[in-house]
DNA sequence: CTCTCTGCAAAGCATTTGCACATTG
DNA sequence: CAATGTGCAAATGCTTTGCAGAGAG
């Protein structure tokens, strides 16, 4: 479903469509992995008055609908993104980058996996990690804590 | 590595193994899934004057030398475990019941879409989502189960 | 006109940190 | 004895919430 379609599809619940709600639409439109404060200044170039306290109530709607995904990773705020297409991520665990990625396959072995616990309504979220290749190449301090 | 081994592995590096530290590590190696809540009511039982920023702050270095791994799930406090064995998560979105599960044929999954983006040092983390036997069967209320 | 939303500001939590003292190696 | 760790409490940052007025349908 396109995030576009959600207007009508807010209508049909006891949502309504207000403005603030379209345009933080809109910004989860253009792009992924937004952090609520990036969002909210997303929103506030056209509409100056948008609190926080909102994006995180129509975020949260917008969850509970399966319109927006969250991914939080620990420590730092959570990212809100679309629901377009099923997908996962990879992060650079060195300067927090998240790419959206495919895992065919995946989903059968999380099918079996959660049959086999009985678990029912299966869904499965996998985050890769790593270093990217511009976090690999320059001198980058290695001062890293890993070992 | 049996975490138990820690004791030793600690002395290896510039930390030092206090009391607290020998608890937590204790605490951790008594059941997964831990609060550092809970951890702190489990290390007091031992120390009694254990403040909750120890348990943090040692967390955080067990963390960092890849003993302990770190499950968050949106909204709710961070769950800490020793990494005794790779695995990974089947989650209950109804009573928040965390199970660890063998995903086999992942890693490979992984480590090959991370490579295609020119990724390196690949790891992974699975979190299956559904809803576990106990809360589809009728009658079961919604209490009770979260630890 | 009714019911839902919003902005605001304050509250709530989980987590982190500065500091003076205690402890480890 | 020098360096690291600890308790305490305050601070931080993200997220949630109560309320009274604004707006959608």
């Amino acid at each position: 479903m396109d995030i576009r379609g959600v207007d009508a599809g807010l209508l049909q619940t006891k949502y309504r469509l207000t403005k603030q709600r379209a345009a933080i639409l809109r910004a989860l439109e253009d792009s992924a992995h937004l952090s609520a404060e990036t969002i909210l200044e997303r929103v506030r170039e056209e509409l100056p008055g948008v609190s926080l306290g909102t994006i995180y109530r129509t975020l949260d709607i917008l969850r509970e609908l399966g319109l927006v995904q969250v991914f939080s990773y620990a420590g730092s705020a959570a990212r809100f993104e679309a629901v377009l297409e099923k997908h996962h991520h990879l992060l650079c665990t060195h300067c927090g980058q998240l790419v959206n990625v495919d895992a065919p396959g995946l989903a059968e072995i999380a099918r079996s996996t959660g049959m086999r616990h009985d678990f029912a309504e299966i869904d499965c979220a996998l985050t890769i990690t790593g270093r990217c290749a511009a976090c690999l190449s320059p001198g980058v301090a290695a001062g890293g804590l890993l070992q």
